[in-house]
This record gives structure tokens, C-alpha cells and sequence, in this order.
DNA sequence: ATTTGTGAAAATATTCACAGCG
DNA sequence: CGCTGTGAATATTTTCACAAAT
């Protein structure tokens, strides 16, 4: 952290670590943090992709991206990985995140305790209604959207998210741009635009169950069982 | 086309539809609604493409694994499409579903718009905690756990939305497995272990802001510039 | 003895580019 | 024409399987 130079040599050699093996990184963040707090020292990759819940062979294709960090024969030293993850993800630093929408899902994202325990900082919670702007939530005090220049140039905020109604989101998204935040986790159900060097990540909740849907009809369609909520399914299976 | 020799790339003998372009096809469809709101009648590639922020011929691709419903020359008819992509997505029925975990995050599920818009329907909320069982939840009465069996039952219930702690996570999809729930949507940051035949979404908001933190130090390191949070960075940047 | 790290193979996914149809 | 549908080409991701390391 207090030298500001590429002091692993180890690192220049990639180009960069592929799309798949970064989504990963964070479980198995998460797993390594488990097997700390029990008090582990070393894991094979066999049994930290089971807690992970990959195959091992994945599991060690993506950590060689991050340089090589385990013994052969012995397997990986707990903290070391946790470290060198930490690193390659950023999360060395702690990074201030705005919330923009402070309705239902807002209120939950800025209870939500793994946001802080990952060393992510909420600097604010901001929203357009009047009415909500000033109301305490979560030991935060809601601020108006308009103040948004001033929130992200005094916390150097890099990463925000948005819980607004997707009519408002692209409007927000526009706004935080605009300030300088490149890095941006949308809730509303919606495309974003936004120009290049920006990245948008989106979590769509009603998305996910219609994935859902999808792999519930072929489970259906394969057993040429009738579907729960059709009529004929109580007769067939029984109550 | 009909023919059985080796290599047949035919759809509807192989797996179906590339999983890809399933997690896709809701996309579309929020698109496309958008478009028959607005009274338009047909839409081509480029448009809906861009409209769903993909490029278009991924979009014909996607499309094209339902069978032919464009016209060449003209585009794709909103109104058939919306029910092609509702059919394959099993949408044409109104899936039951429960939230188990009424804290924080299942109250914003509760209250969240697109579940009910695009054809879900909440059966109940449950919850482990015996304080909170009679609540009041957005017209819904919080039950307990242990009635799960019975409410799924009821309801032919077949997916179930985890939105409890991680330490409650497994023992309650457990539970929903044992009742014959097969489809989980889990809240939850941990991994959950089912039995095959089981499909498991995931949706960590910690895991979304650790793969923004990779990015934002990517392109911090591109530029060269100091990061925002580090002292060097306001000296640099200014205010 | 084990278990990593990794080329090579296989499987998926994306993009190109154009034939073919309206 | 313009636009879809799709083979072929390219890129990415996953898996295999084994040499190398301790």
C-alpha cells in the first residue's frame, strides 16, 4: 500500500485476468475468510473449490492468473491467498460508495452488512424526493441528489449504486458520470448507457426468477409431469 | 434438416437453448414491452438490440433458437415475439413463490414491483423467527418456517427465494428442497449445495462491488493516477 | 506421495459476413 | 433494396491430464 510502484514482477507478465476467473474471485474470497476464521493455515485447491462450489481444476486455472501462491504437495497458505485476492481485487483500499434511491431496496442495501465488511464505505445516501432528504437511515442522513457533486468530490467516491425506479436510472447514471464516478451497480430494471471507461454492473431481481422459470418449464416438460398451479398437477402428484 | 447422422446441430434434439441466451431472453422481453406500451408494432434487430444494449446479431442468434418470428426486410412482430419469449420462458403461467427471511432484504423483495409485473406471485413470506411471525408484510401475513410444507403444498409452490442470514442459508434451502421446491433464488452470501434436479441462482451484492473494485483499480492503473480515498489523490486531481 | 501449475483439448459463446427471402 | 437467419470464423471458458515441484 505505501509504495505507490508494481513491486510484483509477477503481474506484468499478464495482460489482465480473464472476465470469468474475476466474477469468481470474491467466493472464493469469501470461502478463504471461513477456513481464517476457524483458524486453517493451508488448503488444497480440491478443498477450498468444494466450499466454493467449483471444480478444482477451475479453481487453480484462476488463481495461477494471480501468480503462482501455492506449494506443490502441500496445497495453499490461507492467508496468503486471502491477501493476494484482496490485492489483485482492489480491495486493499477501502472504496466510498454512494447510494442513490433510498426506497425499499435502498434502505436494505445500506443495512446490509456486507457491503462494510468487505471494505466498502457508504458515503451517502442520496434521493430526488424532497420529502425523503433529511430522514436518518442507518446512522445516515439522506441527502438530495443535486448535492451529488459535492458527496463524490469530498469522499472520493468511485463506485455508485442505484436503487432508483428504472424511469429515474438513467438520469442518476448521467449524473454520477458526470461527477467522475466510473464504476456503477444498478437494481433498476433497465439498460444504462453510459460512455466508454465506464463499467456497469446490473443485478436484476425479477431476471433471475425468470431464468428460473425457464429451467422449471424443462424440468416440467422433462418428467411430462403437469406443472404445480395447472389443474391437473394436484391429481397427479397428490396434495 | 430431419437428419439423424452424427454432427446435427438441431435444437430441439440437442440441450435447447444455450444458457447464455436464456439469461438474455428476459432482457429482451423488458425491452419489447417497453416497445408495445408504446403502441410499436414491429422493431428490427438493430433496434431491439439496442435497446436491450446487445449487439444484433447475438440478439438474432438468441432469437433464433426459438424458431423463425421475423419477417426479413421488415423485423420482428413485438406482439409475437412477447409471446414467443414469454412461452420459452414458461412465463405463460404464474409461478408461486415463497421468501424465506423477512429481515431487511425480504421486505424489499416483498414490495418489489417486477416480481408481481412479470408474473410471479408472492405465496408467502416465512421467517424463523418467532417475533416476527404475524407481522404484517405488504398484505401478507409472515408465517413460520415450519409451515413450509404446508404452504408449498397449497400453493403448488416451485421456487423459493432465500433472503436469510448465511448461517439460516442451507438448513432453509434444505427445507425447501424436502418440500419439493426445485428452483432456489438465494440472497444469501454463501454456496448452497442441492441435489441435481435443483437450479440455484445467486445474487451477492458484496460479490457485484468486489468486481467493480478490480475494475476501478484497473483503470486507476492505467491512467497512472493516484486513487480516489489515497492522499495523493486530491493533490492530483483537486477538489 | 501429493498437489500445484499449465499446455492442449473440448465445450461454449460471440462476432462476422453474406446468402436468401420478402 | 433491407433485414433476417445462419454457417463459418473467432474468442472465451472449461475441463482434462500429466509433468514438475516439494
Amino acid at each position: 500500500m505505501t509504495d505507490p510502484s508494481d513491486v510484483t514482477p509477477d503481474r506484468s507478465r499478464n495482460r489482465g485476468i480473464p472476465d470469468a476467473a474475476v466474477a469468481r474471485l470474491p467466493v472464493y474470497l469469501r470461502a478463504l475468510s471461513s477456513l481464517a476464521e476457524v483458524g486453517q493455515a493451508t488448503v488444497s485447491s480440491e478443498e477450498l473449490a468444494a466450499s466454493a462450489g467449483v471444480n478444482s481444476a477451475k479453481l487453480r486455472k484462476d488463481l495461477s492468473h494471480l501468480g503462482s501462491y501455492g506449494t506443490r504437495g502441500v496445497g495453499y497458505e490461507v492467508a496468503l491467498l486471502i491477501d493476494s485476492i484482496s490485492r489483485a481485487l482492489g480491495l486493499t483500499q477501502r472504496w466510498a460508495v454512494v447510494i442513490v434511491g433510498v426506497g425499499n431496496l435502498g434502505h436494505a442495501l445500506a443495512g446490509y452488512g456486507g457491503f462494510a465488511s468487505r471494505g466498502f464505505r457508504i458515503a451517502a445516501l442520496l434521493d430526488a424526493d424532497p420529502a425523503r432528504v433529511g430522514e436518518r437511515v442507518k446512522g445516515l442522513t439522506v441527502r438530495h441528489v443535486d448535492d451529488l457533486p459535492e458527496v463524490v468530490g469530498e469522499n472520493g467516491v468511485s463506485i455508485g449504486v442505484i436503487a432508483t425506479p428504472a424511469g429515474a436510472a438513467q438520469d442518476v447514471c448521467d449524473r454520477l458520470v458526470r461527477t467522475g464516478v466510473t464504476s456503477i451497480l444498478n437494481f433498476a430494471p433497465c439498460v444504462l448507457t453510459v460512455p466508454a471507461g465506464v463499467d456497469v454492473r446490473k443485478v436484476d431481481l425479477s431476471i433471475e426468477l425468470q431464468i428460473l422459470s425457464f429451467h422449471e418449464r424443462r424440468k416440467a416438460a422433462l418428467t411430462g409431469l403437469p406443472m404445480p398451479g395447472e389443474p391437473a398437477y394436484r391429481e397427479a402428484v397428490g396434495p
